[in-house]
DNA sequence: AATTAACTTTACACTGTGTAAAGTTGACAC
DNA sequence: GTGTCAACTTTACACAGTGTAAAGTTAATT
């Protein structure tokens, strides 16, 4: 996990990433995070093909960083509601982490091809540990009889969403800890046999 | 509610409008749009100040249209957890209808303040109509002691958010009687005294 | 001393939005 | 008929941001 990148490579990802986190992913140019990595606009393409290739790689290395800070261990060794409550109280703290790189990339995605698929490939990932969760929550007799497991991941997938967090933090005002508990709530009710 | 505008701004919107609709809402340049209505670039510009004129116009425009296809009535008159019902029916109804026109704005947004304006007027709007459905279900001693109407208003209008409706039809591959049905379910289990 | 890699500088092509200004056309006014 | 006015068209250009091209600098390596 080591990164045998060129110390200018990562100084401009560093920069990127805290742009980005800064800016919450909105107009940050080529530019501007040439500037911010203290090289010339052009050094940012001797490294990265894009604009696009630069902002694949970002919300790599800034997932990295996310990874270590927040704990999946509790969310993989759980079961059941406990592992239910275990991935949204992980995905609640990690998902602030990336925010302004997840965002840039999502934003991206509207006019590049490459971006949507970067995304979409993120995406299936956090879809896929939906899927054990819920899975596990199955196995546990624990599921709501009202769905099948493949229509339940869709439900936790979507509520989990990153648009659906950015609305209630920011457009409800809702705190980190506060999205953590009510989602956990929800999910509860809307997932776990009563 | 008739138009008394130009015959020629109205072959503008309806022109946009399809345009935005055909290809949801992406990479619809202004010279397309003047293409399709059949006029030159620099006519489009006689009539809306500028691209985000035109989308927030063509927007209201699509409105008129689909509010018109889509019934409200049933909504308004309804109580409790009928209303909740009729709501989202309408809302599964109403949304792909201006589908194109809003994910069109929604993108815009991202560049332009103006946008972002006119984006959370419309989407307070829907929160207005969220929390009518549920103060009605306060009122009928049907919401869940679990929220109070300010968060419960909050979980409703993000389970019916545009990127979630998005996710459930694109990526998930729900029908719109899925969307509606499932919906349905899941706002009652989430929202619902049992 | 020559070579090479990693840069910098300058300059330019391209796309899409928006502005500016002069020219065309048809309707209506007297 | 002539004038004039509004609604266009045509052409041209300014501007931002991405991406390319090419020649020049610098420092380490051999």
């Amino acid at each position: 996990m080591s990164t045998h990148q060129s110390a200018t490579k990562s100084r401009i990802l560093a920069a990127a990433l805290e742009l980005l986190r800064d800016k919450g992913g909105k107009g940050v140019r080529m530019a501007d995070i040439a500037a911010a990595a203290d090289v010339s606009r052009q050094a940012v393409y001797l490294h990265f093909e894009s604009r696009l290739n630069l902002m694949v790689e970002t919300v790599r290395y800034g997932d990295e960083v996310a990874q270590a800070a927040a704990q999946v261990r509790p969310w993989q060794e759980a079961s059941g509601t406990d592992k239910l409550d275990a991935w949204i109280e992980f995905w609640g703290n990690y998902i602030p982490q990336i925010y302004g790189v997840a965002k840039a990339l999502m934003l991206a995605r509207e006019t590049d091809d490459a971006a949507d698929a970067a995304w979409n490939d993120r995406m299936a990932d956090v879809r896929r540990s939906c899927k054990k969760t819920i899975d596990s929550l199955a196995e546990c007799g624990q599921l709501a009889s009202e769905w099948k497991n493949r229509t339940a991941t869709d439900l936790l997938w979507n509520l989990l969403s990153f648009p659906a967090w950015e609305q209630y933090t920011q457009s409800c005002g809702w705190s980190k800890a506060r999205y953590i508990r009510n989602m956990q709530v929800m999910a509860r009710r809307v997932l776990v046999e009563p």
